[in-house]
DNA sequence: AATGAATGAGGGTTCATTCAT
DNA sequence: GATGAATGAACCCTCATTCAT
């Protein structure tokens, strides 16, 4: 009554229609709530969304990482992507980095809190380091390797470093007018140049 | 109601000796801690480090505000006064609005934590922005006046702006080697400066 | 999200008996604590006695008047529906709010500390009120137009100040063998008598 | 130097005059503070009224109810007197009873909160009941005997009885429109009474 | 597999009372 | 004799996490 055949590998999946469903919907109410009040958001908050148990979460998504990692690795994914299209099609690697960086500033920027969370140095968050910034620092230095090599930037930073400062600019931005996080982005993208080139 | 003739002046502190002794030691204690564990420390580890009881600290310092601003008060009047000097001395406007963004880097990454705060929208940490804001910016703002009064710099954001700015690149700092802020605070700083200057 | 056809009606509470049960000790413990510490009793005492945690009390009654509505509902609804049995049956208006009325008394006089909180102006005990006084006032005040139409009283106060005067007679009355509050009630009760009936 | 003949007997007064301008100034304070946040506002905000430390509070009245009857003796010494002379001048010891009760209101419902705590069965409260009821309940009891030996009333509370069920008919009035602590004593009064006198 | 109730540690805050000056 | 700083116990409440159903 349980599936047809769970004798043999009852890895298979039985019920996970059910299952994947449920996660989606967790997921899109964790995106909702990370937008609301931050990626810091109480478990209940978002269970509540969602209209499941908070002990699903944790069934689903053991730690709050994992579940960041899952709300957000689609656009990770699709920044990963548009590293090389990037470079390929623009009129130079320069070029590319800085559109690469306003696309990952986007990102930032929608996401409430991300920013903040990405830079912290607690433990239960080495996850998101990895899956994020593993995956992105060697698209990002791909991009300054390449800038390097056109002559167009001078002494750079580090990949890791450029994205961290990227995130940290964009970091509890709010909605202080007084504060823009592009056009201050902008200006660390310019201080890369070298100067000579005006 | 203290004795009859105030007449040599010490009518008001018979035992503030006392008292502000203690005062210090919970500032010293208060600093210890922001150190190790944030300026979002438990109250109970400040009193405890100080060695006195938690309503000793509220007696001081009604808020958390309070007490980060008087640990970090002495530290933030001298950087205000430094920015004149730096004008008044430096070879240039720019250079000096350089040296003094050195200072204010120097300061921050020594605070754990007091760059987030800083940033924060919390409304208990108003007064702090009004301590330390209220008296950064306008030094802040001189020097950015000067630099463009000189054609150093081109399009430049606002003291505010650019402060926050610094500050966020300093933020979460920790002790990362990979991530060096003051190196991406000069990069930042180099992409003030007009571009054909080369 | 709780399994798909939830046709037989017990979708709700697979495991409700078990909350019901504790919420039962909940209510057990705090009338019990209520008794000897009044309705004041810290939550840790009542989570104590109940054998759970504290938090758990905040789950069942967010508030602490809604734990004092809980505990003394049915006690509460009895009283109301006692009012109009006593006019049908008793053999006078006045005869039956007499009755009434010592009902009343039975009940606060058991209850220690409730007829203080009944009369608080503290604002958290607003929904106290609006659960007790709005029940009750308008049984007591049907009492009191048949008692009045039947002229067996004279000049009465309004039902509301008659109940919160007994609940007044009937508060700290502790175990003091000088004080009896039903003597005094009973004496104000015929004081409302009209005079020349004698 | 301190005072003549400290030697003999040293409970002169060498500065009494200080110290009686300071405990009377803790009296209007105390009494000032009670009106509007009842006696048992927090000993802090009687001595900054006050104008001195709290330890100086302690000093002259080591406990809150030595505070509380220093600061109502002279008006319950009023009424103390105020017994007698109304038996003798009135038309009848009932209407003397009922003056007298009717001062005894006015006493309380002008102290906010004195009411509630007279009744109050904690222990720190003894010397209250002492120096109040003590000094009140014989005079009570004068006059109900007075009025009964008049025939005036019919069974009658004891003289404590009636008047904390008269203080409790005053705690708690607040500003409540609808609550009338006079209307009700008057009704209680009113059913002391013999009935057949119409 | 999902639920959501229970947990209990932990934080901020207040206030009566004591004690060194 | 007066001061007011220090104390620390006590309270309320929140939230991440576990566990019985």
């Amino acid at each position: 009554m349980n599936g047809g055949e769970r004798g043999v590998e009852r890895a298979t999946r039985p019920k996970r229609a059910d299952a994947r469903r449920n996660q989606e919907a967790l997921l899109d109410a964790a995106a909702a709530v990370f937008v609301t009040s931050g990626v810091d958001a109480p478990v209940r908050a978002i269970a509540a969304r969602a209209g499941v148990g908070t002990a699903t979460i944790y069934r689903h998504f053991p730690t709050r990482a994992d579940l960041i990692v899952a709300v957000y690795r689609h656009q990770v994914e699709a920044l990963a992507e548009a590293g090389p299209a990037l470079l390929a099609d623009g009129p130079s690697p320069y070029a590319a980095l800085g559109r690469w960086i306003d696309l990952f500033v986007d990102f930032l920027v929608t996401k409430h809190g991300l920013a903040t969370v990405l830079q912290s140095e607690d433990d239960r968050f080495a996850s998101l380091h990895s899956s994020f910034l593993e995956r992105l620092v060697p698209v990002c230095a791909e991009l300054l390797d390449a800038a390097t090599g056109s002559a167009e930037i001078r002494s750079a930073p580090g990949a890791y470093e450029l994205m961290r400062g990227v995130g940290n600019l964009c970091a509890g931005a709010g909605d202080d007018p007084r504060y823009d996080a592009r056009r201050l982005v902008g200006i660390l993208v310019a201080g890369l140049r070298r100067p000579s080139s005006g």
